[in-house]
DNA sequence: ATAGGGTTAG
């Protein structure tokens, strides 16, 4: 999803450690200002949901909402605490009471319902197998109700159970439970509705367990707390999380206090909108009132860190635990390795798991594809290798997901001949057949090693064996071919991911367009704007609009925001680099540096420049080859302007390319050293760190002063 | 699935 470009400051509150000041900045053709560490906010999360509390809370409170309700308990059960405290993770003291003997209000019940069991039966046997022969029967109404006359004893309440359990279908379990209704020989408990709803939750069938709902109502059965979360997990099963607040609220209206399962299912929904601050706010709450949270509810809070990549929230649950006192489970474990992981703490993530090893938890599939990914990603190949040795040692169980995420660790790391070896023994595996999965990871691989006869072999074995070619998979053959400059090749694959309907996306639309900058002076370039001009038309028009020397700054400015604000966050910087190259090949520098002030103003080059008192820094890792230039002229430039002025300087200048960490990685650092000859600058390569030009300050001046007659620098 | 809550691949 697109966030949206914006010019002014933006502070979201829901993401607490961003914020975007906004410096003035003066801009004039040719005199370019490379001081741009300030820039024009676009703000990375969707200002979406955390607002929705606001809206409720001028109604009365009819539709009062949940926090509106619970207010008042906050107010005597919270002290210290405002719902804005940003710091609500480790720095907070744990809630001090004013008067500990008074009686704290209660946010939820201690008390579960207690699990009855069924009584006896003599008649089991034979109610066992006449809800066989129900399951057995025809799945028509008709049929089903045909088979109900062959009941072989009078109904009681637990052989009433029993059936309604055993049922396989929601569609069986809804008419026998009508059927019960409608004989009118037993009263119609809650339990019935329950079991009954819990079926219809398996068949994701949301508006008829709110059918059931409100008819037990309408009757007088009162739903309890099994009932109540039975609504709300299958509201959550389909993506229904509004729904899944109103009935949790409606709960509290009718004075019903939730019990710790409802309490979390509901921490869930909140957690799955990304109300972190609300999830939050209710954990401490029940807290308070000395309710002890168990794996469940750190698995809940855990994975929302993660999803929020929150890596103090992820130290928060740990502590928790701690100093509750709750040995975390597998599950615990799985969740928290997921969440380290989207923190971007591969480290932390491999401690956890040898923690986790040697309190003698055994890891799962789920835990090893986490950690799997988690190293890959990282680009440990070491880490990865050693797991991946482990696993087979200890034989610890494998799955489908696993493999593929092997595969993709593989890709991640430019490991060909393992990845080459394991999609073999899928082939000739029983159970594990590649699908669009592995071949996607396969088609990364050769993809990034530029292996062209490679992925297009496995190109044609996907079409032949009937394997779906999917958006990624389109991609990678694409880059491939592109870098390979096999433009017919690129023409041939695009038309085949449109006619089979692959749905075009930005990274697609990125990777065309740095095939256009790359088939620039060919024959073929009319024909990979044909494609782009599919699969995204304001591109290709806006391409015309920067190669047209007549087109004014301003023009650009505004189209270039419109752009960037419609495409995805993720490709922004590629597009604005692409675009770049494509100036620069047509030697249109000035709109190159047009762009990368663009860029710079709309946050696209977050740390391209970093000063301290001893040291400037140009970091270009994420630049394309001809940003990268366009960025050093621009440093350039400044450095001859200050030299002019006499200005101050640091003692060392450094820039970074990068040193391709990344096996499959392409030479950043090979053309920006010629390109650092071609202008004859004093950097020289470091030799500690690969990818990394140092300059002095004294080579630089002497440098700027001999690229101009000295009467030229007095002023 | 045996009346209710949590975790796996671009």
């Amino acid at each position: 999803m697109a966030a949206p470009l914006s010019t002014t400051i933006s502070i979201d509150p829901s993401t607490r450690t961003r914020f975007t000041i906004v410096t003035p900045l003066t801009f004039t053709h040719r005199n370019f200002s490379i001081h741009c560490t300030a820039s024009e906010s676009i703000p990375q999360t969707p200002p979406t949901s955390t607002t929705s509390n606001t809206k409720n809370k001028k109604n009365n409170n009819k539709n009062s909402s949940l926090f509106d309700q619970l207010s008042p308990l906050a107010n005597t059960t919270l002290s210290n605490t405002t719902s804005k405290d940003q710091s609500y993770v480790l720095s907070k003291p744990k809630s001090t009471w004013v008067n500990p003997t008074k009686q704290k209000r209660s946010v939820l019940s201690q008390q579960r319902h207690k699990r009855v069991p069924y009584s006896y039966s003599p008649q089991l046997r034979d109610f066992k197998l006449f809800a066989q022969k129900l399951n057995d029967s025809g799945d028509s109404e008709a049929e089903f109700l045909a088979c109900l006359g062959e009941i072989p004893h009078e109904l009681t309440r637990e052989n009433a159970l029993l059936i309604l359990n055993s049922l396989k279908t929601w569609q069986k379990t809804l008419l026998f439970f009508n059927w019960i209704r409608t004989q009118n020989s037993l009263p119609m408990e809650t339990i019935f509705y329950n079991v009954t709803m819990k079926a219809l939750r398996f068949g994701r069938q949301f508006g008829k367990i709110e059918e059931l709902a409100h008819q037990m109502i309408d009757e007088g059965t009162q739903p309890d707390n099994i009932t109540y979360s039975t609504i709300i997990t299958c509201a959550k099963k389909c993506n229904l999380f509004d729904k899944a607040v109103q009935w949790f609220e409606r709960m509290y209206k009718t004075g019903l206090m939730p019990d710790e399962v409802t309490y979390s299912a509901i921490l869930d929904v909140y957690a799955k909108l990304g109300k972190v601050e609300e999830v939050i706010n209710l954990y401490e709450k029940a807290r308070a009132t000395g309710w002890k949270p168990d794996n469940i509810t750190f698995s809940v809070l855990g994975k929302m860190f993660g999803e929020a990549g929150d890596y103090d929230g992820i130290r928060y649950v740990l502590q928790e635990m701690k100093s509750i006192g709750v040995q975390a489970n597998l599950v615990v474990y799985n969740t928290l390795l997921e969440a380290m992981g989207k923190a971007g703490k591969p480290g932390f993530a491999r401690s956890l798991f040898e923690e986790m090893i040697d309190l003698g938890i055994s890891p799962d599939e789920k835990t090893l594809t986490a950690l799997i990914k988690i190293y890959g990603k990282a680009r440990w190949s070491r880490d990865a290798l050693e797991l991946w040795d482990r696993m087979k040692e200890n034989r610890w169980p494998m799955d489908f997901f696993l493999y593929n995420t092997l595969l993709n660790m593989c890709a991640d790391v430019g490991l060909v001949e393992e990845a080459e070896t394991l999609f073999r023994d899928m082939k000739q595996s029983e159970h594990r057949k590649p699908d669009s999965w592995s071949y996607t990871a396969m088609l990364n691989i050769y993809g990034s090693e530029g292996n062209v006869d490679k992925a297009m072999k496995l190109f044609e074995e996907m079409s032949k064996s009937g394997v779906e070619l999917n958006i990624m998979g389109c991609t990678c053959l694409i880059q491939c071919l592109g870098k390979a400059m096999e433009f017919d090749g690129v023409v041939r694959v695009f038309n085949v991911a449109v006619e089979r309907g692959v749905k075009l996306d930005d990274r697609l639309c990125g990777c065309l367009l740095s095939v256009v900058s790359l088939s620039h002076g060919s024959k073929h370039e009319e024909n990979i704007l044909a494609c782009l001009q599919q699969a995204n038309p304001k591109l290709v028009a806006f391409i015309q609009l920067i190669v047209d020397e007549e087109t004014s700054f301003e023009t650009i400015k505004e189209e270039f925001k419109n752009i960037m604000s419609s495409a995805a966050v993720e490709v922004r910087r590629p597009f604005c680099n692409c675009l770049i190259d494509i100036c620069r090949n047509k030697e249109l520098q000035e709109r190159a540096h047009e762009l990368l002030y663009l860029g710079t103003l709309y946050g696209l080059y977050p740390s391209l420049h970093n000063k301290t008192a001893n040291e400037w820094r140009l970091d270009v890792r994420s630049l394309s080859v001809g940003a990268a230039e366009t960025a050093l002229e621009e440093w350039m430039w400044t450095l001859t302007k200050i030299v002019r002025r006499e200005g101050t300087l640091p003692e060392l200048f450094l820039a970074q390319t990068g040193s391709g960490t990344h096996k499959f990685a392409q030479g950043l650092n090979i053309s920006f050293a010629s390109y650092l000859r071609k202008l004859d600058a004093p950097f020289r390569q470091s030799e500690e760190k690969v990818g990394s030009f140092i300059a002095t300050r004294k080579d630089l001046v002497s440098w700027v002063q001999s690229k101009f007659p000295s009467g030229a620098i007095a002023t």
